[in-house]
RNA sequence: UGCCCGAUAGUAUAAUGGUAGUACGACAGAUUUUGGUUCUGUUUGUCUUGGUUCGAAUCCAGGUCGGGCAACCA
């Protein structure tokens, strides 16, 4: 029953490897640098390198591309191994770029020594400028014709500490006419003299990523090595390094970055976002990062079937977030339980209800998998909560709650009948006085009565209470960084917090990791973060699709 | 006015010289004790101009449009 599933460019290359025999064995890499949080985008990378190996039985390497000590901490590399042990994934080794330093620091010799690589004494700006610029070429330096002797003493002296930071760097002695600007003999290893997380006060010379990656690639026999597009202008310096040091010969394959309308996806936009205070920290639940989404409530799963939906290709895309929206309801409809929460409430009291009397009404946990969700018992009474915006007193066309007359079901117990409302002096309705049919109890119901609406409730009396955060998109436009400041289009509701939603009690007995669907309104689960004993906190995680808003619209 | 890459419904993504299909969205309907879910149906597409071919989304050439490249970042 196997269905016909086509490959995307990347899984064609790699089948067509090992059937030609060019590869004999699959191995990929994710190579986060330690500098930020992952996010979706980064999801998307994971996915594919461990996706890649995986249908071949190969194997995944985790690599931290730690070469720039000034921007890298150690709190990164924790939490980039949590998101993708998260996300379901199991690396093969623990890599760091940093421990080849020494190796690397060879491989530079090993180009020296060769003639490929010469120790320049231009300053950055004396650099920049001999570099030309696309249109036209660049001027060799002065220092390019040094002796193997004098580069590699001064190389040496270089990492000794003999000199200043940059007051000398490596570069690779390729082609100052180049077209491809990264060819104009690229800078191999610079001089800073900063503590580096991992290697500490070991090395005062760091390797550029261009000297850095395609070798670590090569040391752990990587086959198939997956980056995004703007990298492809670099793989004739990846394949030169590898060519010319005569090691295994990794390759290199470029696919477009993942972009999502409403979103900004740059590290350096989001750590913005954080340092300025626009949200709460990498982890708000409004960030697209995979620790912002885990908060949200977002299921491992769901960002799995994402990735797969979105492809994999070479053009620039922008994927809908409702495809993602869509991706956590089909997950959350199979697992999450249902529950009766009010968000905003208005008193009901029902007037021929049986002054002090109370029933246990059944509810079912979860319609979509009635086996396992089971049910459970909801305390019912004359006197309840319901949604405020579920009453209208001037109802709308196809308006299907409650209004004066009208009659509407209390989802799992009786149907009722709005007799009146009340108002406060300003105005605002402050309660709706209803009278109940009895003979119209769920799942006993002979009343005859066909009723076009269902309401969730909460009887006031045993009704629990707890802060409830709704989140809708961080920015206002599909496409934030299409043009001036991005911060200039942050959505400022993108948070809305009820301190007080009303909920049945069997909410109390609620856990980190449960997943709710509050009926009639979203998904939602427990913040760890917020959350304390006697004060939960709940997220929405994205709402339910609502066929009302849509038919209001129309007017 | 350099080099590299790309272009299929609104958004993604298939079709690998032989009927342009799928998903999300939108629209319409059925079911429904969640205006949810589920189900059914409809709608919308090969950037352009030539060429090769019995036949082109696919191969070739020109054009157009979009993206990338000039950090001691990755």
């Amino acid at each position: 029953m196997s269905e016909e599933k086509s490959l995307n460019f990347l899984e064609e290359i790699v089948a067509d490897d090992l059937q030609t025999g060019r590869s004999t064995n699959v191995h990929t890499r994710f190579p986060p640098e330690p500098n930020g949080y992952l996010h979706i985008g980064h999801a998307k990378s994971i996915c594919l390198n461990f996706g890649l190996a995986d249908d071949h039985g190969g194997k995944t390497n985790l690599r931290f591309d730690d070469t720039n000590p000034v921007t890298e901490d150690t709190e990164y590399v924790e939490s980039i191994k949590a998101d993708v042990r998260w996300l379901g994934f199991d690396w093969e080794h623990e890599c760091y770029a940093s421990d080849y330093f020494p190796k690397l620091y060879e491989f530079a010799c090993a180009l020296i020594r060769k003639g490929l690589a010469y120790v320049d004494d231009s300053s950055s700006e004396e650099i920049a400028a001999a570099k030309g610029t696309p249109t036209v070429p660049g001027r060799e330096s002065p220092c390019r014709n040094r002796s193997v002797t004098e580069n590699l003493e001064l190389f040496e002296a270089m990492k000794t500490g003999a000199f200043r930071d940059g007051e000398k760097v490596l570069r690779a002695k390729i082609d100052m006419s180049s077209p491809n600007m990264h060819m104009r003999d690229p800078i191999m290893y610079r001089i800073r003299h900063v503590h580096h997380h991992r290697t500490g006060d070991t090395w005062c010379i760091y390797p550029m990523y261009d000297f850095a990656h395609g070798q670590s690639d090569s040391l752990e026999g990587i086959t198939h090595s997956v980056c995004t597009l703007e990298f492809e202008v670099h793989r004739p310096l990846y394949n030169w390094y590898i060519a010319k040091l005569g090691i295994f010969p990794t390759r290199q394959f470029e696919f477009a970055r993942l972009n999502m309308t409403y979103t900004v996806m740059s590290k350096r936009k989001l750590l913005q976002l954080v340092q300025e205070g626009f949200v709460d920290g990498w982890d708000d639940p409004r960030m697209p990062t995979i620790s912002g989404m885990r908060r949200r409530g977002y299921t491992p799963l769901s960002i799995r079937n994402f990735c797969d939906r979105i492809g994999v290709q070479r053009r620039e895309n922008i994927i809908d977030v409702g495809l993602l929206e869509f991706c956590v309801r089909e997950d959350l409809n199979r697992i999450a339980l249902r529950r009766m929460v009010v968000l905003d409430p208005l008193k009901m009291v029902i007037t021929n209800y049986p002054a002090g009397q109370t029933e246990e009404m059944d509810a079912e946990n979860n319609p979509e998998a009635p086996d396992q969700g089971g049910t459970r018992k909801l305390p019912f009474s004359g006197e309840l909560w319901i949604e405020r915006e579920d009453f209208m007193e001037v109802p709308a066309k196809k308006w299907f709650r409650l209004a004066p007359g009208a009659v509407v079901r209390l989802k799992n117990a009786y149907i009722v009948r709005c007799d009146d409302f009340v108002k406060n002096e300003q105005g605002e309705v402050i309660e709706i006085r209803c009278s109940y049919i009895p003979e119209s109890r769920s799942g006993q119901d002979t009343s005859g009565i066909n009723v076009k609406g269902t309401i969730h409730w909460v009887s006031a009396a045993t009704a629990i209470r707890a802060e409830v955060r709704l989140y809708d998109r961080l920015f206002n436009v599909e496409d934030p960084s299409a043009e001036g400041d991005f911060k200039n289009f942050l959505n400022p509701s993108s948070l809305d917090i009820i301190s007080q939603a009303v909920m049945e009690p069997s909410m109390a007995e609620a856990a980190p990791g449960d997943r709710f669907q509050f009926i009639r309104k979203g998904y939602f689960s427990l913040d760890e973060k917020l959350s304390h004993s006697g004060h939960p906190v709940f997220n929405r995680t994205v709402t339910l699709k609502d066929g009302w808003a849509k038919e209001a619209k129309k007017g």
